[in-house]
DNA sequence: TTATTATATGCTAATATTCGATTATAAGTA
DNA sequence: TACTTATAATCGAATATTAGCATATAATAA
């Protein structure tokens, strides 16, 4: 019961949904993240650190980068809700244009992203 | 974006949640809800209308009684969600035992179920 | 070592959510 | 009409969540 509590939770704020939509496309770093949504970095680590004790999201590091990726489904409602937001919520205007924001970001160097992110 | 963020808040509560897993076998009255779950009036009432205001739920009244159902799925997620929860969480131990109450319930004639839910 | 860069965390104020107790409403019945 | 029953709404206290600022950590470079 609290495992589905907690999942809904962790999906009903828009930081935290965005960044979830912008992750079952691809795994990113921080900075990315930043960049993508137009979010200062306190905000986005903040939320980050939420969706990892949920249990959504994973990180690795990678020399100072730090990369974020969906976690593999917990239960059925975890993985229908997952490929749902793969079908369906990526076409939406608002998400779209977020994963089209992240595209750009992901096609330049990271130090060039990073540089952006900061002057959020 | 606000309907998903609305959508995940409305069933991010153990009481709400546990509401629309019975609704989606079911339309029900207030009472009937009361005594399937084991909780006071007050709770019930309140969490109906919250979810009457997320557009998950209506109702309509047959004299005193009120009867709550589900309402259309107002996009592909709430869509996928709601058959997930019929075909999933209800054979989850705490929610199959709301069920079964819930069946015993509405087996009986509504003034036995209010009786017995006013005791709660 | 110090400096820099990327990311995380403490602290606090603002805001939102939940709850229980009480009171209100609306329909049915005597 | 008054009375009962089913349900809803209001109020205040307790608790949870969010945001921003400042600071901390961890890795790398000089």
């Amino acid at each position: 019961m609290q495992q589905y509590i907690d999942l809904f939770k962790a999906l009903a704020d828009e930081t935290r949904l965005r960044i979830v939509v912008l992750l079952s496309e691809k795994e990113l770093c921080v900075c990315q993240i930043e960049a993508a949504l137009v979010l200062p970095q306190v905000k986005v680590s903040r939320h980050l650190t939420i969706l990892r004790y949920s249990g959504l999201v994973r990180c690795r590091r990678e020399g100072t980068w730090v990369y974020y990726s969906l976690t593999e489904p917990k239960n059925k409602i975890e993985e229908n809700l997952f490929e749902s937001f793969k079908k369906h919520l990526r076409k939406e205007k608002f998400f779209s244009a977020d994963i089209s924001n992240m595209e750009e970001c992901i096609s330049q160097p990271l130090k060039i992203v990073a540089e952006k992110a900061k002057k959020i």
